[in-house]
DNA sequence: AGCACGCCGACT
DNA sequence: GTCGGCGTGCTC
């Protein structure tokens, strides 16, 4: 390897020596009395393993995975046990070895887990500590107390012959032979009322009659008093105490027969227990992508599948996104697999949590639900992990480690021989390519069981209604719409599918956007200056005044709000009870009670933003218009028309779910445009065949890689001065540095540096902004986390850097 | 992260 | 003359 002496280099050096060293000690035969240990302070000079001495009477207890206390630079620290080692002349002469001074005896991480954590940190640049931490019970650290042992029984001779010497020490050891196992609290001797001056317990120490030492709970101990408290929180989790229901909850008969399977599920159901079986053998173990279009059953197929693990002795995990916990999918799973279940979500109380990672952690729970960080849970048995929506940026998006929960579900299931379904009506553009690629298991579920049918979609073209001189936001088509929907007592959706930040340019007459001419990407209305901008390049220019395709002036910064549909809709329903759903409102009262009150039929008409597309379960519900469907299509975001054609399937697939038939509208300016082609067709694989062309031709993910480095902090000028040095380093290395595998597998690959730009959102609680971007064509994961990892090191070196302004690298984006 | 060591300004 | 600024380096 070059001596380039990267942090990233220096990392993977590291994962590569552990394993050859527990190698070593195997062979050589002898019991391995060093452990390596990362210290749990997240730094990158400290991302590396420190070796500690293992003490005799620690010898069975200092193993991979445990929690460990040592001293670090005078001061007790926690630290995990990554792996062990034979001692070497080198290391003994090199370091002053310290002792393991304390073992943590109620947890140890799985060798799964393990497995990940230098895995995790290279993936996400972060340090193994900040990945450990992750995998921890949750919770504050416990810190060992130190206890005075006695060593040995001293017989009552012994006693009166220090009594004769020392009456002080005479009495401690008489106070010990009295105590529980011998021993007591250091504090509590040394404290005030026990009256035990340090320097006695050092001369009985010294004279070998006790010693001490700093304890943990015993392996294999369990922590009494949260044994007490298990039966009130087991009470407290059920879900009667879970947050209010949002839909209407009039269907609970508590045990359905088994669903009939569709031949589809019935399929799919068999390959994965065939799976399950052949998992242990080491066979195929390529994750499975369910794709099944919206009410194909895709949980119910989880749940077979589960039901197939569990009945193999092995665990299952089930990911869901951040929302989708509902109290419905809970019941759900609770009816099928009762008390084994446990819930781990964000929404727990501290100590509910705790609890519930316990129990995981002991295995009484043999499935475990739960968002993005549930992927860690202490499962020993895992067999089984599903993804549900595997395309969720939720899976994601997080202010600290930004790892995504799919890739370290994948890895995770390669270290303990789990079973992975990744499950969506709409995939990820990465992920559905991987299953033509091969590199996936495809399951199709094609078909929604009892005939279900998917709703009619009806694209509406906007240009037309300016043309005939309608300026509302709402078509002619649509208020009919919702007129015969009224008529029939039904209930409608108004779904302003506007974002914040969407403040694009439009021509009303021809549907043109303005795009960056480097960048493919919409460009951003600013007001200051009246000027369109790059958010990848920073490319700017003046609002033109006609548009350059078509000359006419009916072009505008688009946007309206929802309480100018809500007045249009009074306008035309006078009388009509109207409900709406925005930020606004979410801060005054919540979503809960709206939505709460539209499921109870309170009004038939809900407006709302996209807050409720999630939401969207009402069996009333007949017609979900779609106000500005292209809106979000033109974010300045490459995966704009991916996130749109999800969104609106999802849409599509959610109205008319029970026995009257939906009907899903879409207001457009430009209906020609394939991805609203394709919702409406629900036409998955049309959409990815032109998305996955586009991708190519314009080089960006799954034919690039894309790193972010994100600058913000309170004075922009501060923060531009960082971003300008970032990319100037960044540039620079770009230009002179041959970035490329030794292997001479891969080419040589440049490096693009886009920006600084201001970030899709600009200002956060007042900190500003700024966004770098990398592209590495090709698989260039390599090469853009070495390019940062080395940047990072410059820029901490340069001098006169600003103050005040936090920055924080992200790959794949 | 913390803490020690090491060279240049305004102060009892 | 000294107290002290935080730049640099190290932690098994």
């Amino acid at each position: 390897m070059e001596a380039n002496g990267t942090a990233a280099n220096g990392m993977a050096a590291n994962g590569m020596e552990l394993g050859a060293m527990e190698a070593n000690g195997r062979e050589a035969g002898r019991r391995p009395e060093l452990a390596q240990v990362i210290i749990d302070i997240p730094h990158r000079d400290l991302d590396r393993v420190f070796h500690y001495r293992i003490p005799e009477a620690l010898a069975g207890e200092v193993e991979p995975g445990r929690e460990v206390w040592v001293a670090f630079h005078g001061k007790l620290t926690r630290g995990w046990v990554l792996g062990l080692e034979v001692a070497t002349a080198e290391l003994e002469k090199a370091f002053a070895l310290q002792p393991v001074e304390a073992v943590n005896g109620s947890y140890r991480l799985g060798h799964d887990l393990l497995a990940l954590v230098p895995w995790l940190a290279r993936e996400t640049l972060g340090t193994m500590a900040d990945v450990l931490r992750l995998m921890a019970p949750p919770g504050p650290p416990v810190r060992p107390a130190a206890w005075v042992l006695l060593a040995a029984k001293p017989d009552q001779e012994a006693i009166a012959f220090w009594e004769g010497i020392d009456p002080e020490c005479a009495d401690l050891l008489r106070r010990l032979s009295r105590a529980s196992q011998r021993r007591m609290k250091y504090a509590s001797l040394t404290g005030k009322g026990g009256g035990v001056p340090p320097a006695v317990i050092d001369r009985l120490s010294d004279a070998g009659l006790v010693t001490v030492r700093r304890l943990l709970p015993k392996l294999g101990e369990r922590a009494t008093p949260e044994r007490a408290r298990e039966k009130a929180l087991k009470t407290a989790s059920n879900p009667a105490s879970k947050p209010t229901s949002i839909t209407n909850s009039n269907v609970q008969p508590p045990l359905f027969p088994e669903p009939a399977l569709t031949p589809d599920q019935k399929q799919a159901v068999h390959y994965l227990t065939e799976a399950l079986y052949a998992a242990r053998r080491g066979n195929d173990s390529r994750p499975f992508l369910l794709h099944g279009v919206t009410g194909s059953g895709k949980t119910e197929v989880y749940i077979r599948a589960i039901r197939e693990a569990l009945a193999r002795g092995r665990q299952a995990l089930l990911l869901v996104p951040e929302i989708a916990l509902t109290p419905q999918t809970e019941r759900r799973l609770r009816e099928r697999f009762g008390s084994k279940v446990a819930l781990l979500h964000s929404g727990l109380a501290d100590a509910a949590r705790r609890q519930e990672w316990q129990r995981v952690h002991r295995g009484e729970a043999d499935l475990v639900v739960g968002a993005r960080s549930a992927v860690f849970a202490p499962l020993p048995r895992l067999g089984l992990i599903i993804v549900d929506e595997e395309h969720e940026p939720s899976y994601q998006q997080d202010n600290d480690l930004k790892y995504h929960a799919r890739e370290a579900a994948m890895e995770r299931a390669r270290h303990c021989g789990a079973v992975v379904v990744l499950g969506s009506a709409t995939p990820a553009l990465e992920t559905y390519e991987q299953a033509l690629s091969g590199r996936f298991r495809l399951l199709q579920l094609r078909q929604r069981p009892a005939g279900g049918q998917l709703p009619p979609v009806d694209v509406i073209d906007m240009r037309d209604e300016l043309a005939a001189g309608n300026k509302g936001m709402l078509s002619r088509y649509l208020l009919e719409a919702v007129e015969e929907r009224l008529r029939r007592r039904q209930q409608v959706i108004l779904y302003l599918n506007r974002r914040g930040f969407s403040t694009f340019v439009i021509c009303r007459e021809c549907g043109t956007v303005v795009t960056c001419p480097r960048c493919s990407i919409s460009l951003v209305y600013h007001r200051h200056g009246e000027q369109l901008h790059c958010h990848y390049c920073n490319f700017r220019q003046d609002v033109p005044e006609t548009c350059p395709h078509c000359r006419s002036r009916a072009i505008r910064y688009f946007g309206a709000g929802t309480q100018r549909i809500e007045e249009e809709l009074r306008a035309r329903f006078p009388g009509v009870p109207v409900l709406r759903m925005d930020r606004d409102v979410a801060e005054r009262e919540g979503i809960a009670p709206v939505l709460d009150a539209f499921g109870r039929g309170e009004a038939p008409i809900l407006v709302g933003t996209q807050m409720i597309a999630k939401g969207l379960d009402f069996p009333r519900v007949t017609l979900v218009g779609v106000l500005a469907a292209d809106a979000s299509l033109h974010i300045s975001d490459f995966r704009a028309a991916e996130r749109t054609f999800q969104l609106l399937s999802q849409v599509a697939g959610r109205a008319g779910r029970a026995r009257e038939p939906g009907q899903v509208v879409l207001q457009t300016y430009c209906p020609e445009h394939y991805c609203l082609q394709a919702v409406q067709l629900h036409d998955y694989e049309g959409f990815f065949r032109r998305e996955i062309e586009l991708r190519q031709q314009l080089g960006y993910p799954p034919f690039a890689r894309l790193a972010r480095v994100l600058f913000s902090g309170p004075e922009e000028p501060l923060v531009r001065v960082a971003a300008d040095t970032w990319a100037e380093i960044l540039r620079h290395q770009a230009g002179t540095v041959t970035i490329g595998g030794s292997s001479g597998l891969e080419e040589p690959e440049g490096l693009d540096v886009w920006g600084p730009a201001p970030a899709p959102v600009a200002k956060v609680e007042n900190r500003f902004r700024w966004l770098l971007t990398l592209r590495a064509k090709g698989d260039g994961m390599k090469a853009l986390r070495s390019a940062l990892i080395a940047a990072e090191g410059e820029y901490s070196r340069r001098r006169g850097r600003p103050a005040g302004v936090t920055i924080s690298l992200m790959l794949n984006p």
